[in-house]
DNA sequence: ATAATATATTTGTACATACAACAATAGTCG
DNA sequence: CGACTATTGTTGTATGTACAAATATATTAT
């Protein structure tokens, strides 16, 4: 019984996560992929990422890169240039109207985050993320 | 830290289990909703359910259930007839290929959805399911 | 009874997901 | 070099997600 549980409570509390942050950054026009791509761009620090960096990246792994990032060119977030030493790639960098509109999401989401965590104590939180290790490993 | 670790590994779970399960119903030619459609209408044990019950029993609340049970007639999973007493109500129900369907599945998942739970104690399994709860507790 | 409102479903559009096929380039080995 | 294979990204198609508008019917209030 708990068994079927896990499975479907996992992707209702999943379901239930991605809602409350799709929510909060509909007023600026980004969908959660999107946004999680920008944001992976920004832990590059300035240095470009390829499309593969960035699907690995992701939390949906068989989401089309390609697709989400051409949403991000048409609103100038991102840049896309041919990599010189290898002409299969392409380098993806966020552009400073990218970065800035991250700086302007960033407490939203942090607020977000914190409001949903706050439901748990600390000891709670560290277990939950702990057995989510265990239950995520994929054989 | 743990706040965000929260939002983004609880949506990695969700997207893990869904794709378990998606996995295990591909040679059944059956997306996870249209099997989540299926098995709400089995656990209707013959009365017919209105698209809006459907859509209430669902993980992705925003889904369009309309197209899902399209996909599920045109396959003769589900039959679809107006509502006699209400003509806005359309009454929906399973057929017996598609009862047939299910207990076919039905061992698979089952399989599956233990292997997940099976890397937890009972106890682990159970503090667990408490916390979803209070994580999924909409203000 | 008529108008206003509520309910139940369908349709439209943009975006995302999932999978597979394709094209271009790079690396390897005869 | 030239064929083979691997890597990187793009494109196509079907399905699903998210939101809003449209349609049809039912209910309520005047």
């Amino acid at each position: 019984m708990s068994a079927r549980s896990l499975v479907v409570e996992s992707m209702r509390l999943g379901q239930f996560m991605s809602d409350e942050i799709s929510c909060a950054l509909y007023p600026y026009g980004l969908s959660i992929q999107q946004f999680n791509v920008l944001r992976i761009l920004r832990g590059c620090n300035g240095a470009p990422a390829s499309l593969q960096y960035i699907t690995s990246r992701m939390i949906h792994k068989t989401s089309n890169t390609t697709r989400i990032v051409d949403r991000l060119l048409e609103k100038k977030l991102v840049d896309r240039k041919p990599c010189l030493e290898n002409r299969r790639k392409i380098e993806i960098s966020i552009t400073s109207k990218g970065l800035s509109l991250l700086t302007t999401i960033d407490p939203v989401i942090d607020e977000k985050e914190n409001e949903v965590a706050n439901r748990l104590t600390n000891e709670e939180l560290s277990t939950l993320l702990d057995n989510y290790k265990k239950l995520l490993v994929t054989l």
